[in-house]
DNA sequence: TTACAATGTGGTACCGGTTACACATGAAAT
DNA sequence: ATTTCATGTGTAACCGGTACCACATTGTAA
């Protein structure tokens, strides 16, 4: 492999000539530039992202920390980041938190050690110690959402509670009597959100009660229970809104195997719109974060930071949309 | 942060004992290497990846080359090579191909000049040029699938024929009497060899025609596509094997917009075992290969060849197995 | 007693870039 | 004629590690 020196040699300059040169920083000569250009092509050199970063620049790198990438909403999520990562020249180091918050706090440490750019957080469990951590590295960092507890940062995230009220909207005007809401884990944002946007939609129907909300884990199984037990339950039940897509389709799954017809019998209308939804039978009505704008913008956040070309810490907000399927879709 | 120097200053030793104690080589005195645990402790200090990088030695660091991550094969995948680079200390760098081989090609110079240890191919694409290129650069990689057309490569992929015999096996035992195949693109050697082995199992019958073979592209809206076609060419057909579980999605879709009913009038049998196949209706009849496996082994291989304990180059071949659902289940 | 190996440690060049600083040149301004 | 400034380039320290080599000291075999 060339080096900036073996470049130098050849063209008949000094280092810090082609370090100009390569960095359009300071005056170079255009013949000399020309001779430079040569060279590198020459000797098909390719700067050190290494020696760079050692020199105190940017290794070109960022991290995204997720709980599972095997969970279908990530993804999307993390081909849009890499996305906009590799076209700003961003190369994008995969990390799998689990949610837990020691593997977090190990990831920390080790990119710290890579001298990484910046983090992405997709993760819900990130915690004070965390932030501080990251406070006290300075490294630039932007959550998905969930902010943290106190400290100031960039935020994306969608509309959550509108989503809830959306779904419920749509449900009563697919003619729905009663509906039923299947919540996720309440330390997520998200998860609380909606449910406050169901609640609120809701509150004022006589038929409401609070024991048509049930929690659930926001994975298959976790629909499929809470969907068994909001039957037990409510067995006149003619509508579920659950707080992800996951948890959806396991409702489809419980509800057919409980031999109550959907659209039929009972709709059911998702959250997330991640991709699966148009593969069960009937595909499944959901309201649609925007995954891949999500992804996209907050890596294009974390880039800006990096590059010091971003004001303030803010918080982003998406809309979501409703996407209409055979699920909700009542032939009366 | 602080630095191997500081730490050295503060243990009251040089630096290259620090350097010693950190990497486990040459002598250090029990009670030295407790002053130097200390002073570390006390400095927080974090040996910095970047400069042991750029003195020569490994980023701890690879990169896994995919076509694309929103794939549902693929999450399952890299879940399971970053896990285990995760335990060994390395961290891994998200590359989304596209199958373009510019866009590898990129990646691999980019790569390059991160000093990143090593490469896992689990794209398709992989061209005689990037095996040059890589092997010019010295670059260890591994490839999933796929073997680079001359250059010998550790190769991690599963026994594709006998899973495409054992498709076939399984559809006649469930009582088939006329099976069609979509098969995927024949310039990937997994689908060239499903097509085979289907081939080999059915050649024999007197209701074989090579019209019962089409292509699809590996997507769900292909399998749509090919199951039309299919259908159209063949109306008396009563068992699909699709080359992969998208495409046996769509398969699904399409029989279902037809009016035909699975499994009662035709049956269906996909193959890689995706995630996906537990949430159709009716559940989807598999030949999974061992993805999450698959992904771990071809990754701990890639860490003991940079590490250099590892001897030659290999195949490795691994088994499938069926997993039998709704879908192929005959109530006859 | 001498020779030699094992143990323990320090000095420092080097990896491949960046950048502060010094220095030159020529043109324009005073 | 002198100052000033824009342009153009080189020298060398530095980033934070690694590792080669030199140099002690001590124990032990010849």
């Amino acid at each position: 492999m060339a080096t900036i020196r073996d470049v130098a040699k050849l063209a008949g300059v000094s280092v810090a000539t082609i370090s100009r040169y390569l960095n359009k920083s300071g005056y170079v000569n255009a013949d000399t530039e020309l001779n430079i250009k040569h060279a590198i092509e020459k000797l098909n050199y390719l700067p050190s992202v290494v020696a760079r970063g050692l020199a105190g620049k940017s290794t070109k790198t960022f991290a995204l920390i997720l709980p599972d990438i095997s969970n279908p909403f990530f993804p999307e999520l993390a081909r849009a980041v890499e996305d906009v990562a590799s076209t700003y020249g961003f190369t994008v180091i995969l990390c799998n938190s689990d949610g837990q918050i020691g593997k977090e706090k190990n990831y920390i440490d080790i990119l710290k050690s890579k001298n990484i750019d910046g983090i992405i957080f997709a993760s819900n469990t990130l915690g004070q110690e965390d932030v501080d951590k990251l406070a006290s590295f300075n490294i630039p960092f932007v959550c998905l959402d969930r902010a943290p507890t106190d400290k100031s940062c960039s935020v994306v995230r969608s509309n959550n509670r509108e989503g809830g009220r959306l779904a419920v909207k749509h449900l009563l005007e697919s003619g729905s009597k009663k509906i039923g809401h299947i919540y996720g884990p309440q330390d997520l944002i998200p998860a609380k959100e909606r449910l406050i946007g169901y609640e609120e939609s809701v509150r004022g129907f006589d038929w409401f009660s609070p024991s048509l909300m049930v929690q659930g884990d926001f994975g298959i199984s976790g629909g499929i229970k809470a969907t068994e037990e909001l039957i037990r339950r409510h067995p006149d039940i003619d509508a579920i809104f659950a707080g992800n897509d996951l948890m959806a389709v396991g409702a489809l799954k419980a509800l057919h195997r409980m031999g109550i017809q959907v659209p039929g019998q009972v709709v059911v209308c998702g959250f997330d719109g991640i991709n699966m939804t148009e593969i069960t039978e009937p595909e499944l009505t959901t309201i649609a974060q925007p995954i891949y704008d999500m992804g996209a913008l907050v890596s294009r956040i974390l880039i800006k930071k990096i590059e010091g070309t971003i004001e303030a810490d803010q918080i982003y907000e998406l809309d979501v949309t409703l996407i209409p399927r055979e699920s909700t879709k009542r032939s009366g």
